[in-house]
DNA sequence: GTCAATACTTTGTAAGCACATTTTCACGTT
DNA sequence: AACGTGAAAATGTGCTTACAAAGTATTGAC
């Protein structure tokens, strides 16, 4: 087992054990690491970086928690031998299609700033009858119609414009505005189609929806974002990784 | 901010910092302390407790770290104001019936020990060919058929019985042996029901079926359990709560 | 009375130490 | 030679201390 080549900057306002979490973890993922082979101990790691245990053992915490790392009683530390190991993480058809380097397109159908919702209001944590920022999008797959979203705001939000949108997504808009959704509770279901939503989606037989609906939230709680979204299910699945501790 | 009754018990095996992170979560969890209640602060708490700082601050993490909490350097710690705090766990549609009060029931339609599935047998690590167990059960609610569970395990499982799996569910099973499922990979999506799925589940119309495919795997990474269910898709649908840091 | 500098509170990071628990391995006794 | 015991190795738990950083509240000057 070879001593990995760690750096490590104490002037950095990067905390250490963050430093050292980043660098091991990009030991593993990238095969310097294989799936089974021993780890450096916590005691000679820490004596080689000269950092405290406790430092590096959170280090090492971190990449456990991921499920990068096995941990055992008086063995020691090897490297979990399975690829993903992502913590709970949603990907989507629509990350693949970009990882496949296809360009996915958004076409703002609506735009209302005053829209009543109030399921949507609800889920906002607004009393039913504020006017909210309603917003519905077509997304293309290339030429292909992929799925509708529909997606409410506060109201504080009702300078959005339909350019911003399409050219940088919704959350990217959000970030800009210093709102960062942290937390998301989302449903996934199916139903069929309606007649509308077949036109749009230039479904040809009664081909099913895939539905999730997503509440969002910034790291105090607050709400920031409710969305209804339908997607053909012949084109798109959703990925789900979960994990026990 | 009453100070919450905490017991911590110095004789018992089970660590101190969960000891108080459970007794944390219930008061959370139960209402005692509402959302967007300050907490109280790590210094005072383990000047009360007689616990040191980094045993109330592990406690206190891991409550954030499922989003109980939140803290806020120079501010203090308040409990998150949101509804649903669990981080996505690995349950089972049998758990998550039970926990909703509702009195599921397991039918199993078919136990074979020398099952040929070339996609089950990849996503299990075996080669292609390899026999496997393959259950096929039925799930009720009631008296209303819900969803169709078809399950694959590794050969050495073949001496599973159909009583142990109505009465006890596939996953307490495989704890009972030792086997502890701990990463799950999903993947949700949706399509229509073949003829024999919707006599099967009795369906009247072309109500659509949302699909799981999942493959279980263990703490090592060791593949487990493949499953491939399909649920009514209007009794059924699929919470996930995802968290970013 | 207003504003700015300062003090205080609270969480964040880091180190060092001690001992417990679990597993492996080598040594010694029978 | 076989077995058991104990040493060694590795992670698990817990305490103490110190300082940094961020946010709030107070105090003081103008």
């Amino acid at each position: 087992m070879a001593a990995l080549p760690i750096q490590i900057d104490r002037s950095s306002p990067v905390p250490l054990y963050h430093q050292l979490a980043e660098q091991l973890t990009a030991a593993v993922s990238d095969g310097t690491l294989r799936p089974g082979d021993a780890f450096e101990n916590e005691l000679a790691m820490s004596d080689r970086l000269n950092l405290s245990r406790p430092t590096v053992r959170r280090a090492i915490s971190e990449l456990v928690n991921k499920g990068l790392l096995v941990r055992r009683r008086g063995i020691g530390t090897t490297v979990a031998n399975q690829m993903v190991h992502r913590r709970a993480e949603l990907t989507s058809l629509y990350d693949d299609l970009i990882r496949e380097g296809r360009t996915p397109r958004t076409e703002v159908l609506s735009l209302i700033c005053s829209a009543q919702d109030d399921r949507a209001a609800e889920a906002l944590g607004l009393p039913p009858g504020t006017p909210l920022v309603s917003i519905v999008r077509l997304r293309y797959a290339g030429d292909l119609p992929l799925a509708i979203l529909r997606n409410w705001l506060p109201p504080a939000m009702d300078d959005l414009t339909t350019k911003q949108l399409e050219t940088d997504g919704l959350y990217a808009v959000l970030r800009a505005r210093g709102i960062r959704p942290t937390v998301a509770r989302q449903r996934i279901g199916a139903r069929n189609a309606t007649a509308e939503e077949r036109r749009t989606l230039h479904m040809s037989k009664a081909e099913p929806l895939v539905t999730m609906t997503r509440s969002a939230y910034d790291a105090d709680g607050s709400p920031v974002e409710f969305g209804d979204h339908c997607y053909r299910a012949d084109q798109y699945s959703v990925d789900v990784i979960v994990s026990e501790r």
